[in-house]
DNA sequence: GTAAAGTACATGCCATGGCATCTACTGGGC
DNA sequence: GCCCAGTAGATGCCATGGCATGTACTTTAC
């Protein structure tokens, strides 16, 4: 049999397209009905559903840099969606919290989302499932081998 | 049975997550062995495989602007990987084709990252498989759709 | 043939993310 | 207690991509 090479990147080729196409139309979505986009949507439903979220946190969480995290809470603090309270436990960070707003924004954004991919998973449930599995198991291998983490 | 909507958005957030690492992985990897990244190899690679090939046609391939692509082929030409001939059929329009060294490139480069994607994608051959035949599939129907393609 | 509409792409401005650096704070020796 | 290595994150600089615009060329309608 042949190598395995091919076959490889022929998954990544499809991984990565699919990725970009349905984070495009979910970013489109999104700020056409709330005025954010789908990174804005990540570190809020992080924050709602991460107790005693940090900034680091959230960066682990998207393999992202926690400069760029610092940023982004930054203008979702100026918009009013989240606060920064004084961590009692480690006075370097903040906890993150959603605001009223913040909540209903998410909440909101969150139901956009799924009905955006109900019209866009174009396959059967059943695909879908398997996918999830797969893909769900690849990604804690990633993130156990701390693979693609950026420095800052 | 319960609605799909928790399981469309558990699905997209495991393929974010698994891109977001492979693509940066792949990243690094390139970028220390070559001096180009994921983005690059990906426009040499499409270069080099279709025939004609045009600006419009990489981003379409990539889901991405035209003016970004633009930019990013006039880098590629400053660093001499790319040419862009005069498109005989339409003077508005060049025809990309890779250098000596870009060809040599791309193929040095395509060996590093699936070597790289061998030690990352810990999953089984009937798991690839599969899921690469459902995401090819939905990459099919996204792309057949138009969606998720920016307008520039 | 000519005018109008459409297309390809180059370019400018802006937003975002990576990486390096800086500051503030913590925790472990001693 | 004090010092020092380590950590959290805020900030600056730079590279990249999106969108808007400008320009050259092509196609369509007449």
């Amino acid at each position: 049999m042949a190598s395995t090479g091919q076959a490889h990147l022929g998954f990544l080729d499809d991984l990565v397209r699919c990725e970009t196409r349905l984070y495009n139309a979910l970013n489109d979505r999104l700020r056409e009905r709330h005025g954010i986009v789908m990174s804005q949507f990540e570190a809020l439903h992080l924050i709602r559903t991460s107790p005693r979220c940090r900034v680091a946190d959230l960066a682990g969480a998207v393999a992202a840099g926690v400069g760029a995290i610092s940023k982004g809470v930054d203008r979702l603090e100026a918009k009013g969606w989240v606060r920064r309270l004084p961590n009692p436990a480690d006075r370097r960070s903040s906890l993150l919290l959603l605001t009223e707003t913040g909540e209903q924004l998410v909440a909101d954004a969150r139901h956009t989302c799924e009905q955006r991919l109900a019209e866009l998973l174009d396959i059967t449930p059943e695909e879908l499932a398997a996918t999830t599995r797969t893909l769900s198991k690849l990604r804690r291998s990633l993130e156990a081998g701390q693979v693609g983490v950026p420095v800052g």
